[in-house]
DNA sequence: TCAAAAGTGTTAAGTTTACACCCATGA
DNA sequence: TCATGGGTGTAAACTTAACACTTTTGA
């Protein structure tokens, strides 16, 4: 009877981490050099197994919290890799998740303990596996859904100045934003708030601070950088 | 040692394919009126298992071929489905992919043994499991493509009037489009190439039939209906 | 002869891009 | 006082959207 499972094989399931941070002007991945087999001493994402009585989606959040001790992140599915020899141990189907973090809010000693490195994404070296690949495609859906969705805001603190958020949208974009062009789009949009506080780290003159008001974006959430 | 895997647990992998077609005006589904356990008697999208030795894009193919018959069609992942109880009997995590075929050229002997039939995709009926929400990001993710890459062409015979072309991309969109201005997209772009050849089957008047010119599009790559 | 689909250009509206100077401040 | 990043508006170029009539032919 339930021959309909069981005649078929069943496979490990792995999930791959993309993470995202930003940094004065560029985006960077946290990347593993691996103090563990297989493939010690080479650099990989941050990884894992989905486990019994956890979803996929938990597995990826769970798998994230190992690395940087961070709850509730933004996550993103980039797709399945199924590979019969992506990984050359073992037979595993990958699922890459990518994750939108500030990179001044993790655990930096669980970061320590796990030998990772921020690498600017633009300067990567080679990963194992497919793992390049999927850094590839994760970066492509990343920066498209970017486009339409406010997302970035999870790359940047509460509070950031506008040529943070124009710093960022290049970053993603690869290409510079004209300085009146970018502004005049972001008044529009109407859900980046001013404040009253000013940030004086980046300029002499200082620059205000905005913040992402979520609960006017989704009173009219138009989006487009 | 190879307890880097072996302590992990292992799963069947899924796979599920929503099956695009087109007939005059309207986009359906290939769609499986289970004569088969579990779910006997319901409604549920053409799926399989992963095998030993296939990649999850050669299960795809294998899946859809037993379907209809045919090789070489032009799929895409849509995602990985990995909630814990999806799939009531047992512990099942699945692939959709979403296949683009030409409605008037497959099996319909096999097709008739599996009990498929053609849905139209605004009136799908319940489908078991998660399979009505791996539809919509089905849709989702192929109205996108088609918005970006030529990949309407697949729903179509390989000539085809413009009619039919527009007919297509309105069922898509969901929405209607201006006859002249997408007539005046189709010239911009000059890898739609005009036959002499007329088609008689639609008007009285006829249409002269047209066809892709793939060499054309891949010298100059701009898509966008 | 008439119903039904094919085919064809122009104009207005809207969107996007390009562009340059003054301001405030700390070193 | 000057070097650095912050802040601001307008006009031209381009793209998109709206719109209506003639043609052909089989029934």
């Amino acid at each position: 009877m339930n021959d309909y499972y069981s005649k078929n094989p069943r496979f490990y399931v792995g999930i791959d981490c993309i993470i995202f941070g930003f940094d004065k002007k560029k985006l960077s991945l946290l990347i593993l050099q691996r103090n563990f087999e297989p493939a010690k001493g080479e650099w990989s994402l941050m990884g894992g197994f989905v486990q019994e009585g956890e979803s996929a989606d938990e597995a990826a959040k769970r798998v994230l919290q190992e690395l940087t001790g961070l709850k509730s992140v933004y996550m993103e599915q980039v797709g399945a890799f199924g590979e019969v020899h992506r990984d050359p141990g073992e037979r595993v189907i990958s699922l890459a998740y990518y994750a939108l973090i500030d990179i001044n809010a993790y655990d930096h000693e669980l970061v320590h303990q796990h030998n990772a490195h921020w690498v600017d994404v633009n300067e990567l070296p080679h990963l194992i596996f497919d793992h390049n690949q999927m850094v590839e495609k994760a970066r492509n859906a990343m920066k498209q859904k970017a486009s339409c969705a406010p997302i970035g805001f999870n790359l940047l603190p509460e509070l950031f100045t506008l040529t943070q958020l124009q710093n960022l949208y290049e970053a993603i974009y690869g290409e510079s934003i004209d300085k009146r062009n970018f502004r005049k789009r972001i008044a529009d949009m109407g859900f980046i708030e001013k404040t009253d506080k000013i940030d004086k780290t980046g300029s002499k003159k200082g620059a205000y601070l905005y913040k992402f008001n979520d609960k006017a974006y989704r009173k009219d959430p138009r989006f487009k950088l």
